[in-house]
DNA sequence: AATGAATGAGGTTTCATTCAT
DNA sequence: AATGAATGAAACCTCATTCAT
């Protein structure tokens, strides 16, 4: 580092000469560095330098494109936790194919998967930021609220369509998912060899259903899967 | 006599004149006081100087009752988490009372009552630190490994007792329950109202109930929830 | 915007708004502070913060230009000691003039000079601090290796060039100047009235002479070892 | 640490029960522990703790012996450096025996032998801690001040005997016997491998007997200081 | 928009020293 | 005389943030 800055001894300053690259296309680059090394070493243990040499720029240019620290996680939360999240919480958000049992099942199983790892970390990194960041805390409030929101339009959905029971309580149930999904966010931590592992999803999915489909007074006679029309 | 002490012969140092209190009561009093801002703050906000000043004592203190502050986050951990919850997940640990599905439902559901917040908060620490920590990743994975243990063996005794089905998925199960209480430690931040809320609690413990006893071929013939007036 | 910057935003961070100058002149100043403080205080002695006050900066601008204290250290010594004395010894060093017995004792004579006060300094440094910075040991060991052989070069050529006797033992008469350069390291201690004194540079001189070209042949006469009783 | 502390509730305090041992041992423990980790970690590197603990006792007994570090330190020394140096430069230190030119060029070689380990390294701490402890720098006065004196004297003997030539500028090589004690000092660093070496053992005493017993007379050839007439 | 030098607060930790016991 | 808990200063270092270029 310091023999470095003696040979050249006008050090180039200011924005480099040539460089061809939309803004927009710099704050992209951006975001996925935050999320990668906010993935990686949680939001304390992410330095801004970190994730703009990660993104090959300079810490100077997060600054550019973002107010703070607190700022661009709250961006890359919001790119790859929030609306990914909302869009599966949201009724047909696939096209317009209806609300199935397994559909809703299998919507809170996937938090076990693999390819949501980043997502988890995240999810419990919003949760440790926001006990410092106000702006984080808020997002977070937000979130929870359309989050909650989102599962019980889809709850509701399903007892429209007839598939629920009609004395689920919505609000409980859509609290629970929640729940459930913060919990598997805690997977690598809690036992890893569980993600991905088809035998824990398809238990996770069967304890969903029974989560549904047993109610106190009818379970049983509920013939839950039989449409079986599977994406 | 040394100049360096002449010089600033005014300046008192070393250990207060007045100041009786036994060694192990000082370390009682940092352990609640890293148990206050480690829930407050989380780990990586918790500062040494904050907690030391919590207890009415200096930052050096600490150092003389805990290796550093990974260490200080273990020990209240131990006493405040690992501890508590063990006893819990013991078989036949408040007496010789048997296992119950009722006594199992009120075991998970009790993490959504006000006097587990801290352990909520905590439990959230104990993973955030973890990752940053490997004395604490190594208590976190003995902590893991002893709560599967005890929940597998409440399971196991359940079935033992026939009250329940022979069929379930004893490991997988507990692993589910664990992940349903890591879930409630968020509790706070995804719906601070819900905790100590009776209708809640109720719900956690149908639905744990649910999780144990409905099984794809059985489901309707226990009558486990006629009366309904718990606690 | 977070809260954070809200509660103290009249407080100025960052980098200060007027401040011309290059950084390769920062270093450089950083690097004459370290000289100074190094060679007054000594490495432990030396703090960061005193350093950077020296030069008119900040602690952390000593960060952005070293890696660490011993980093600096070593910069220092490169620049104030190493590559002043390898070039001395390096055979030929001021043009293509020959070695004489008369330029080796200059040579060792010198460091008994006001002009190498901060050498002598640094020199006690560099072994100081090789025991707790194992870079410092690199540079050290490397910095030995060269004067040893730079120091060695020069009696061969000698010898070559026939004003050295061919009995001289070169590696250990380079191992013996380099002690002694190493014991006028100490001149400031041991007695500073010696620093520059043209008698005592005399007397150092002659004595080099002595040990380059006295050989026991020539001296013969003296009858000084009769007794031999050693303890 | 913590959980012994838990452990035994009602912690001992004050001074041990039994305990047989004079002050005055125990004050020798400490100084021999104060030797032995000051000569492995250095003036700056050895806590007070860790002298406290190599001699089986803890901190605070260090100050009912002595006023402060650097006074252990000087107390050190003065035992094991001052003393043992002071006494190998008394006229007749080992009994009546005469001064010899081989005993003195003996006297200055020991200093490589491998016994003086600490001592080597003792004197370089005297050094070191002179920049820093003015109490330390006045004992190194002192001491620099008798060493000159005895080996004054001793050269004064040499000449009283006729075995040193009346020309020999005492002072000037007393000093230099000095700094070539202080130069050996370094030898651990310089190069450890010839630490006992009988090789370059021999080779310092007869360059020592060079510097006694060479004068300008007796090798004529070169002409670069004719005068000669010396303090 | 981009750079990176500079700031300065704050973090953890070490340690000489004091004092009640 | 001996203990060791407690102090508080100071150490090194990190890092979010600012600003001239």
């Amino acid at each position: 580092m310091s023999s470095a800055v003696a040979v050249r001894a006008n050090v180039r300053l200011g924005r480099p000469p040539v460089d061809t690259r939309s803004p927009a296309e710099t704050r992209e680059l951006l975001l996925s560095a935050g999320l990668e090394v906010f993935a990686e070493r949680g939001y304390d243990g992410a330095s801004i330098k970190a994730i703009a040499e990660r993104a090959g720029l300079t810490s100077g240019t997060i600054y550019c494109h973002f107010a703070n620290k607190a700022d661009l996680l709250i961006e890359v939360i919001k790119q790859e936790v929030c609306s990914p999240l909302l869009s599966d919480f949201e009724v047909g958000h696939g096209g317009d194919e209806p609300v199935t049992v397994e559909g809703l099942a299998r919507l809170i199983a996937r938090y076990a998967s693999h390819e949501l790892a980043r997502v988890r970390r995240l999810s419990l990194e919003l949760h440790a930021a926001s006990a410092k960041e106000a702006a984080v805390a808020e997002l977070h409030a937000a979130f929870n609220h359309s989050s909650h929101a989102g599962l019980s339009a889809l709850l509701d959905a399903g007892k429209a369509r007839g598939i629920l029971p009609a004395e689920l309580a919505v609000s409980h149930t859509a609290h629970l998912f929640h729940t459930l999904i913060l919990g598997l966010s805690h997977l690598e931590t809690l036992e890893a060899s569980l993600i991905g592992d088809p035998d824990w999803t398809r238990f996770l999915e069967e304890t969903m259903v029974k989560i549904l489909c047993c109610t106190p007074s009818n379970h049983g006679s509920l013939d839950y899967g039989s449409s079986g029309n599977r994406r």
